[in-house]
DNA sequence: AAAATAATGTCAATGAATTGACAGCAGGTT
DNA sequence: AACCTGCTGTCAATTCATTGACATTATTTT
């Protein structure tokens, strides 16, 4: 069973490619061609088949794409068939938002407890989970089947609380925090820098102003 | 004068250049090799020059990259040398997150001003402003010169509230709406979407389970 | 002052991602 | 039932991004 590994370029799209079947899904629409498909998302219709077809091909020749098959297959591929439970480390502004933001659960992304290192904060309520001290972070995290850690501290403690959910066996790290985590290869760590992004936007804006 | 175009390749790690650079400078270090900042970021030094080189060279031969020159340069590339006004429109849990997030000022992004369509918000201060009225958008924006909205509101709304923005000027758009916005290309706009960026954490910790 | 060292800027080579082209098959039409 | 049309899957061509190599120049050492 030989799988090839795919490029991060495609499984970046692949969210993408989700939201817009499931928008096909929710007007009745069961089948989509790749041109059709090419023209809602502006993207080429070679790229859309040619993405599709690193894992398979899910289309049939003259028919197009099933919407509604698509839409799951692609929800399989990207591990939504399967519920992660997540805990946030960090209960200021950002860790509060994302956990009473709840739209991720519709996706199998289930809030099970926040942590911080604040005493004051222990035992407030958010989202019906009172918030608990950093240092029963470890064991609740095994006792409760925990794969998601979302970072939503400084960047001075991020990489030591990584350390410690490293060796309590999280699978995965959503890092908000402003640095690069160091972090062994089985545990998947995926970046929102905000400022950054905001800095990109930045440049776009500063960028079209000169070429005027 | 003929200015080529960068690739986004090179801009989206313009960021993650500043963000080294500034710590090196914090840590009073003066003078960096690309050798040695290859070692400390993870990335290959020709790629590092490839990259400043874009912009014209900042380094000398023999000696390096003046640390405290090369971070105002890309700051400046950046546009990080002029502030922007931004305000926010949704005033939910992750628009009153950001607007007391505080860090984003310490780059030139002042918060001037919150807006929600619930009327029983208006006029609660967050950072010492007044959730203010949709209605009263526009005008604000015009008389305060401010050059990025924040959407942090329903995908439902995003795309009315991106056309009115337009309308009266407004010069970037950072979008937490889970929707692609349709603006002219004088609109510069940076996506943030959050539930993307799970997705492809979920992707990334299916994949290493089912390869072991 | 000359030689040795260090490190850039840049060109060429390689590798990755995207686009274009089309054979071949399924579905629809006459 | 035969033909036509539509659209995928895939191969080849092209474009874009990354890496490697090195000539050149500044700095440092002798």
């Amino acid at each position: 069973m030989e799988e090839k590994e795919i490029s991060q370029a495609v499984i970046g799209r692949l969210p993408r490619y989700f939201r817009y079947l499931g928008e096909l899904k929710d007007q009745g629409i069961e089948r989509v061609s790749s041109q059709e498909l090419s023209d809602i998302m502006k993207v080429t219709a070679s790229q859309i088949r040619q993405d599709f077809n690193n894992f398979g091909g899910f289309g049939q020749q003259g028919y197009g794409y099933n919407v509604e098959y698509l839409f799951q297959e692609i929800g399989k591929i990207l591990g939504l068939d399967k519920s992660h439970n997540l805990i946030i480390i960090g209960a200021g502004n950002l860790g509060q938002a994302l956990a009473n933001y709840g739209n991720f659960e519709r996706r199998g992304f289930l809030f099970m407890g926040i942590f911080d290192k604040n005493p004051l904060l222990y035992g407030r309520k958010i989202r019906d989970r009172e918030v608990q001290p950093m240092e029963d972070m470890e064991a609740y995290v095994k006792s409760n089947h925990i794969d998601i850690a979302v970072l939503t501290i400084p960047k001075t403690e991020a990489e030591a609380v990584a350390q410690r959910l490293v060796c309590c066996g999280i699978k995965g790290i959503w890092n908000f925090a402003h640095v690069d985590l160091n972090v062994p290869e089985e545990v998947q760590v995926e970046n929102v820098h905000l400022s950054d992004s905001l800095m990109k936007l930045s440049y776009n804006i500063s960028r079209f102003q000169k070429n005027r």
